[in-house]
RNA sequence: GCCGGCGUAGCUCAGAGGUAGAGCACCCGAUUCGUAAUCGGGAGUGCAUGGGUUCGAAUCCCAUCGCCGGCUCCA
C-alpha cells in the first residue's frame, strides 16, 4: 500500500508495520527526518501501524523539529522518561497521567511521602541516564480485556481507572526498556532525542483536579532539542522573576498587603495611587466622550437586595457573610449591577432614551478562598472598570460591537495589542431559560464575527446570569492574562422586573450589557507592572522626571528648574542631596524615572539642562523649554499609539 | 479550602540547641566630586504569634496566622 507525506513524496508500507520500517528510504531522500506527523490535527508518531482501510488516501503532513508543534512529541517522551526514572527510584509509585504542557511537561504520580528537593535531583539524575541509554520506544494496541490484566499486575490503580473510561474497545500503550504506560501518544522514536531536560519542581495535584480524590504529587519539567533554548527558557524565568509585580510592588512602593489588615486586600502607596489615579481619570474622560454617564453607588446594601438579583442563590459562596444591625441584615457588595438598576429605574423609560450607559468605578469585595491569592493578580477587594449599558433588543449587537471596540481601543493604549477571545456558555447551575440563554449566546457570536474576531468557546464557563466574552491579554512575556469581560444578561432586568415604554405604548423588558474593560485596576495594574518591567511609559510614570545636582553650588538653579516643571503639570522629584552624580544616577535608574534632568555649574552658567533618559542615552545642553515641548506630546495617553503606527 | 516549602532589623539575606549578625536604607560628620554605589562614625531587631520540650530555643515539637509554588476557582 501506498502513503504519502507532504513534501516526501509517496512510499512504500505494509499494513500492520509501523511507519518507522520507512526510515531507511526516507533517509535517501531527506538528511533531517521528520519528529513526527499530522493527519486531520491528530497527531501521528513513527510508531503507529495502519491497516489497508486506513491507508487509502492517507497523507500526512510532517513536522519538523523547529515546528513548536514537536515539542509536544519531545515532552510527551520526557514525561514518559520521568515516570520511568520514578518507577525505577520508587518502586512503590503510582502513576496518574504525564502529558505535555505549553512550557513543557508533568507528570502526576502517587507515593507515601512526598517528594523533596534531594528526591527530584536523583530523579533527574535518573531521568538523563535513561535519555543517554537512547531507548527505542514501541507502540502497541491491545485489548482494553488485556490492558487491565498488565495494568493489575503492575498495580497500577489509576491506569486502571482511566482504561474503564476510554471509549474504543482497543487501547494503546508505549513501551521503553522494561517501562510500560497507557499512552495515546505521539512520541519520539527514541529517549535519546531529548537533547535538554530539566526537572523544575513538585507540587501536590488531585487526581483528576477533583478535591475529593486522593492528592498525588506533580513533578513539573521542561525539554527541548537543544541546550540552547531550554537555557533561553530559564532566562525566561529568571525575567518573569524580576518583574514580579510583587517584588516591583515593593521595590518601586507602588502598593502593599499587610497582613495585619487582611489577606488579599490592598494598599496604594502614594507612587501607586498616582498611576491609579491617571489611569482612573483617562478612564472617566474616554466614557464620557463615548456616551456613557458616570455615577456612583455604596459598598454595601440590604441582603434583600441580593436575594433579588440572585446572588445569594448563585453566588454565595463567593460572597462575605452578612451583617446585622437594627435587626436587618447588610450585605457587602460582590458586583455593582443592581445598584445601576436603582439608576435605571429612577424613572419611566422610553424606548428612545436607549441605549442608557451607566459607567462606574465600582469596589467590589468577594471571598476568595486563602490559597488563591495572589498579589494584586487575586485579590478579596477590588475596583472594577464597571459599566452596565441598557438596551433594547435591535441595538444589543451595535452596542455589543461598540463594547468590543472600546476594549481594543483601551488594550491598545496600554501596550496590548495580542488577546485571546473566549466566548463562555450556559453552566450549569443559570438563572432563566436556556431559550433566552441561546438568544444572548448568539448575539457575542454575532458580535464577535462582525468584527472579524476570532475566538473560542469556553463552554459551560458563563455567569449564572448570562453568557460573556472574556478577553486574555498577551504581555510582553507571551503570557496571558484575563482582565475585560463583557457579558450579556437577559435575566437580572427580569428579576427586577425594570421595563420601558415601547413606540407600541406598551412595557418591553430593556436588556442589559454587563462590561469591565480594564477588569479591575488591581489586576490590571498588575499585569501593567510586570507588562513594562516597572519602567511605566511617560504618561502614567509616577515620577516622570527627577532633577538631579552635580554640587551644592547648584541647588539654588535646580529649584528653579523643578518649578518650572511643577508648573507645566509633570510630576517631578529632586535629588539634591550631597552625594555624588553617579550615585543619585543609580538611585533615579532604579526607580525607573523617564528622565533624568542633570544641572551643574555649565547648565545654569546657559541656563540650560542636560537630560538623562532611563535607557542611559544623554542629550546635553538642551533649553528648557525646547524639552517642555517634547515631553508635552509624550505626556498623552496616545503617544506610544501615534509612535508604532 | 487541600498538598509541600517558607516566615530573622524598613529592604535583601547569613546564623541551625549556649543567649543575634552583614550589606543597603536611616541619623551624624568629612568630602563639593560631571552620567549606574565617596569615606568614617552612630542608632536600630530578640528572630510571625501562642504554647510545649530543655539548665538553656531564632534554632527541636505542636497549634494559629501570613507568604511562596501548585491543585481547584476567578476580575
Amino acid at each position: 500500500m501506498k502513503i504519502k507525506i507532504k513534501g516526501l513524496g509517496e512510499f512504500q508500507l505494509n499494513p500492520g508495520l509501523p511507519l518507522k520500517t520507512l526510515i531507511p528510504e526516507i533517509k535517501k531522500i531527506t538528511s533531517q527526518l521528520p519528529i513526527g506527523f499530522k493527519h486531520n490535527h491528530e497527531y501521528i508518531d513513527w510508531h503507529y501501524s495502519f491497516n489497508e482501510k486506513d491507508l487509502e488516501n492517507l497523507e500526512l503532513e510532517p513536522i519538523f523539529s523547529s515546528n513548536k508543534e514537536a515539542l509536544i512529541f519531545l515532552r510527551h517522551t520526557a514525561s514518559h522518561v520521568l515516570a520511568q526514572a520514578v518507577k525505577e527510584l520508587f518502586p512503590e509509585a503510582k502513576l496518574g497521567i504525564g502529558p505535555p504542557t505549553e512550557e513543557g511537561f508533568y507528570y502526576d504520580i502517587y507515593y507515601k511521602k512526598p517528594f523533596d528537593e534531594e528526591d527530584l535531583k536523583k530523579i533527574e539524575e535518573k531521568v538523563k541516564e535513561i535519555i543517554k541509554k537512547n531507548l527505542s520506544l514501541e507502540r502497541r494496541e491491545i485489548s482494553k480485556e488485556e490492558a487491565r490484566r498488565l495494568f493489575e499486575r503492575l498495580k497500577e490503580d489509576f491506569k486502571l481507572e482511566l482504561i474503564e473510561e476510554l471509549p474504543n474497545s482497543k487501547v494503546s500503550i508505549y513501551s521503553q526498556e522494561n517501562f510500560v504506560d497507557l499512552c495515546k501518544g505521539p512520541h519520539l522514536l527514541s529517549t535519546g532525542e531529548i537533547k535538554a531536560v530539566k526537572l523544575l519542581s513538585v507540587a501536590g495535584a488531585y487526581w483528576r483536579g477533583d478535591e475529593r480524590n486522593p492528592m498525588l504529587w506533580r513533578i513539573y519539567g521542561t525539554a527541548f532539542f537543544s541546550k540552547e533554548e531550554l537555557k533561553e527558557y530559564l532566562e525566561r524565568l529568571e525575567e518573569i522573576k524580576r518583574r514580579d509585580h510583587r517584588k516591583l510592588g515593593k521595590e518601586l512602593e507602588l502598593f502593599t498587603i499587610e497582613e495585619d489588615i487582611g489577606p488579599g486586600l490592598v494598599i496604594w502607596l502614594p507612587k501607586g495611587a498616582i498611576i491609579r489615579n491617571i489611569i482612573e481619570n483617562f478612564w472617566k474622560e474616554v466614557h464620557l466622550k463615548r456616551g456613557y454617564q458616570l455615577v456612583y453607588t455604596p459598598h454595601i446594601a440590604l441582603k434583600d437586595l441580593w436575594k433579588v438579583s440572585g446572588h445569594l442563590d448563585f453566588y454565595a459562596e463567593n460572597m462575605f457573610p452578612s451583617m446585622e444591625l437594627e435587626n436587618r441584615a447588610y450585605q457587602l457588595k460582590p458586583m455593582n449591577c443592581p445598584f445601576h438598576i436603582y439608576v435605571y429605574n429612577q424613572k419611566r423609560r422610553s424606548y428612545k432614551e436607549f441605549p442608557i450607559r451607566y459607567c462606574e468605578l465600582g469596589t467590589v469585595y468577594r471571598f476568595e478562598r486563602s490559597g488563591v491569592l495572589h498579589g494584586l493578580l487575586r485579590v478579596r477587594g477590588f475596583t472594577q472598570d464597571d459599566a452596565h449599558i441598557f438596551c433594547r433588543e435591535d441595538q444589543l449587537e451595535e452596542e455589543l460591537i461598540q463594547v468590543l471596540d472600546l476594549v481594543i481601543y483601551f488594550l491598545k493604549i496600554f501596550g496590548f495589542s495580542e488577546y485571546k477571545i473566549f466566548l463562555s456558555t450556559r453552566p450549569e447551575k443559570f438563572v432563566g431559560s436556556p431559550e433566552i440563554w441561546d438568544k444572548a449566546e448568539l448575539a457575542l457570536k454575532k458580535a464577535l464575527e462582525d468584527k472579524g474576531l476570532e475566538y473560542e468557546i469556553d463552554p459551560g464557563e458563563g455567569v449564572f446570569y448570562g453568557p460573556k466574552i472574556d478577553l486574555k491579554i498577551k504581555d510582553v512575556l507571551g503570557r496571558f492574562w484575563q482582565c475585560s469581560t463583557i457579558q450579556v444578561d437577559f435575566n437580572i432586568p427580569e428579576r427586577f422586573d425594570i421595563v420601558y415604554i415601547g413606540e407600541d405604548n406598551k412595557f418591553h423588558r430593556p436588556i442589559m450589557i454587563h462590561r469591565a474593560l480594564l477588569g479591575s485596576l488591581e489586576r490590571f495594574l498588575g499585569v501593567l507592572i510586570e507588562n513594562y518591567a516597572g519602567a511605566f511609559p511617560f504618561w502614567i510614570a509616577p515620577v516622570q522626571i527627577k532633577i538631579l545636582t552635580i554640587t551644592d553650588r547648584t541647588i539654588n538653579y535646580g529649584e528653579k528648574v523643578a518649578e518650572i516643571f511643577k508648573k507645566e503639570g509633570f510630576r517631578v522629584e529632586t535629588d539634591f542631596r550631597n552625594e555624588k552624580l553617579n550615585y543619585k544616577i543609580r538611585i533615579a535608574q532604579q526607580e525607573k524615572v523617564p528622565y533624568m534632568i542633570i544641572l551643574g555649574d555649565k547648565e545654569e552658567q546657559n541656563q540650560v539642562i542636560s537630560v538623562r533618559t532611563r535607557r542611559g542615552k544623554v542629550i546635553n545642553d538642551l533649553k528648557i523649554e525646547e524639552f517642555i515641548n517634547q515631553i508635552k506630546t509624550e505626556n498623552q495617553p496616545e503617544y506610544l499609539l501615534n509612535e508604532s503606527s
